[in-house]
DNA sequence: TGTACATCAGTGAACGCGCGTTCACTGATGTAC
DNA sequence: TGTACATCAGTGAACGCGCGTTCACTGATGTAC
């Protein structure tokens, strides 16, 4: 009955996703064109509507993607208060700034996310909370009150690395961040 | 010999600015096409390149204009601690977030101006050291340190709005405009 | 075991549209006589 | 003062191209007999 492994489809599904999560964050969302975002997933164009009922419907779900893969991965190997000022100084750190594709897809997107349908900034919603919970978590804190503390320090994180991503002065640029990481271990009282 | 005021086609590339810094803010760079700027502006798209070389050399001036008019006309009244305080309260208010044609173009679109070219982000760095120029001068003090001491107040700023704007539950979008306030006030020593 | 076949993931051409940019032109302007 | 005219800001059609989306089809697959 059923042609191809159960398993088949949904795999392509996750390298679209995949690769849609890198190119986005190099190019943007309206940066990005449906035949590019499948031609990196090593498909033509006429596939895309077989798993996605969108442009948007992908974006929602590349961003999220990432934004739990950065929670789960990365965050989840940092357990107390040393390993996330370290994770605070790789955030904030040349290799970051420079390394759009590689990077945190907030960084990347935020002011376009902001522009885009309900349905795909509720999906980011979610998965920010998540994150917020995870970072508030590390504290040894929960509750949503926690979540709200720390989401400034993630709101500087991001603001910093645009920031700094746009800047043509590099000293100026590599000096904001810098400055980024002080304010940042002192939101998240960590000197 | 000159037809039309000397002034004339000066006022009209002025008036394309203008347009096109509200359109840019609401409606992203990529999101703005050459035509609805120009009819923004009262213009048919051919007119558009005896005023530009490119639509990114509109993007590029009409940013960094939004950008000096916020240095000049909104930072130019702030004075003293008390009055900034006041000027990061209105920049972290619902309104900012919810009127973005009418607010601050790093807000906006400092993502995508991260992926501009070289002049475009030189023209845009150029105003932004101004600012904090200004924003320094407010807290009497001056310098090049005193410039990137405030550029994390201003980086956590610009991740506040783009955060509060992306979420939909907007409790949680306005409780984090609120710590963003707490923050920026911290880290410039306001508290 | 070998073959005919139903399935359906993926192809690639086409849809209408708007993009950034170019260009031949139009027509309102202020000037010169 | 009235008129002919040179200027040039602005028009609007056209360029080639890529956009998001649709669709008739192809052909590799695992199954049924």
């Amino acid at each position: 009955m059923a042609r191809y492994d159960r398993e088949h489809k949904q795999q392509t599904r996750q390298r679209i996703v995949e690769a849609a999560g890198r190119r986005l964050k190099a190019d943007g969302i309206d940066g990005s064109g449906v035949s590019t975002l499948m031609a990196d997933a090593g498909l033509t164009n006429g596939a895309f509507y077989a798993h996605f009922a969108s442009k948007e419907d992908l974006v929602g779900e590349a961003v999220t993607a990432e934004l739990r893969r950065q929670t789960e991965d990365v965050l989840g190997n940092v357990n107390n208060r040393e390993e996330l000022e370290q994770f605070v100084r790789n955030y904030l750190s040349p290799e970051h700034r420079d390394h759009r594709a590689d990077g945190c897809p907030s960084a990347a997107l935020l002011d376009e996310l902001g522009r885009c349908g309900d349905a795909t900034r509720q999906a980011y919603t979610a998965a920010v909370v998540e994150l917020l919970g995870r970072l508030a978590a590390v504290l040894g804190e929960v509750g949503p009150e926690t979540r709200v503390r720390v989401s400034s320090a993630y709101a500087l994180m991001i603001g910093t690395i645009q920031l700094s991503r746009s800047l043509t002065d590099t000293e100026l640029a590599d000096a904001v961040l810098e400055e980024g990481v002080r304010n940042v271990l002192g939101i998240l009282e960590l000197r």
